[in-house]
DNA sequence: ACAAATCTGTACGGTAGCGTACGATAGAGG
DNA sequence: CCTCTATCGTACGCTACCGTACAGATTTGT
């Protein structure tokens, strides 16, 4: 009865040929999921782009432009207050999807979508994709799940930030962190951290220190070293956990 | 460019004509939106059902048995941590629907769908729903869009809970309340109150208090009547603003 | 090599909100 | 009418975090 709605592995392209485009590797776990036609669609208008620290993919309040299927590094949705206070309200690494609002017809969205940790990604002009949806319905779908996978990530993030302590919530984001990048080497200023985390750079210093004293990282001049993730699932907050029990759920088409 | 996404108003079967469902004038304003032949396919699979204070919709972590199509009241989506601390991260009334995850394919969600002010509401039962979603292109993409107004929400949200004052926040939730359900006579303990805003009861005794002594509400054992919105809007942060802005940019199709 | 910029550790007073507890009061139901 | 329960006001010590500031350390640019 759930069959419609859950995929069959097999007939993606990218998964059994071309897994390179541009001279880039493909990481991105919806491209690799899409079947031949659709991939050869999207491919005719998408480019390569390098997104170092800071990079802006989106800006709050302004038009989309651009939408990203982000292939490495790190993106973080930011939502900032006029009084430059902010606050993270999404991550995504190579699993994800930058632009989403496009995705229903939307043109604009209120929050920023900001690189914390270098990577690469494959954009498609926001203009062209409402045409690539009519024509890929297995996009279209991915992305559908995707949106909600980002309001869950949301939901508990908003839960998380209101109700947990700093060294939770940054034990937390790191652990969040490297399952996205893969690497135990994470590329952050305590000043981003404290951007992400919504508070005050100091703040971020001390819970920083407290992880590593007990071990579980090593923290030097914009390099976090992840040295024990038991370490650190213990020191967050059943946050991580809540999210990714629920992701898997939802990823095995078990739901 | 942005015509597909947009609807043609007059194609709406329920604006020119019956209005009403098993007795209970159908405020919704999906339903109202829908074609006539998503709207008898909707109506053949539906049922009226009164949510008390306290009904619980959907409960966390548990298999979605219904959705709803809010008609009247106030849902409030809840994350409910183990120590049984809690936050609000989304809110609905006759805009919305509740039980998003299954219009994707999913089967459970992560929250508490629970009723905050006493109302109506139609249910479908979920196993019906993908069906009735192959049939009815229109609502799906109805429910899509307002996936990504829910998830804008909860990222706002997110960020007020972070950042804003209790006395803010309260009044935020007050002004979101009173046009979500259309009245100013709120019926909420501090309880409850205390649940959305993520705090504990106490405070909402101190917050209300302010906003009671500045004339913009008068509180009285479980009932709430916002006297001065003006004066609301002014106590409240910019988060309010912020939400009607963004959500009255994508209403108007000018995105 | 030197200057400039960036990043981090630390300190200090201040405060919003926490956890908790207790009594007062108003409705509800018998 | 009276009891019982739900709801609300308030108080007290406590703590995590804020805002801010500054100096040391490391990297970057020239």
């Amino acid at each position: 009865m759930t069959k419609t709605s859950t995929r069959k592995r097999g007939k993606s392209f990218l998964n059994s040929g071309k897994r390179s485009f541009d001279g880039q590797t493909i990481y991105n776990a919806i491209l690799l999921d899409l079947p031949r036609r659709e991939c050869e669609n999207v491919f005719a208008k998408m480019e390569l782009v390098q997104t170092p620290p800071r990079f802006v993919l989106n800006e709050s309040a302004e038009y989309i432009k651009f939408v990203y299927f982000v292939n490495s590094g790190l993106i973080s949705i930011l939502n900032i207050m006029s009084d430059g206070k902010s606050v993270e309200v999404g991550l995504t690494g190579k699993e994800g999807f930058v632009g989403l609002p496009v995705a229903v017809g939307f043109q604009t969205s209120p929050t920023r979508a900001l690189t914390q940790i270098a990577g690469t990604a494959f954009r498609v002009n926001a203009k062209a994709i409402e045409n690539i949806l009519r024509e890929c319905p297995e996009l279209e779908k991915h992305l559908h799940r995707y949106a909600l996978e980002l309001a869950l990530q949301g939901a508990q993030l908003a839960a998380c930030n209101r109700l947990h302590e700093v060294d939770e919530r940054l034990a937390r984001w790191l652990l969040m962190s490297q399952d996205r990048v893969g690497t135990p080497n994470l590329s952050l200023t305590q000043e981003s951290l404290s951007m992400m985390l919504g508070t005050r750079r100091a703040s971020v210093t001390i819970a920083a220190g407290i992880l590593q004293k007990a071990g579980f990282i090593t923290y030097q001049r914009g390099h976090v070293k992840i040295q024990s993730r038991a370490g650190l699932e213990n020191a967050a907050c059943e946050c991580y956990r809540i999210l990714n029990k629920q992701l898997k759920r939802w990823q095995n088409n078990s739901h």
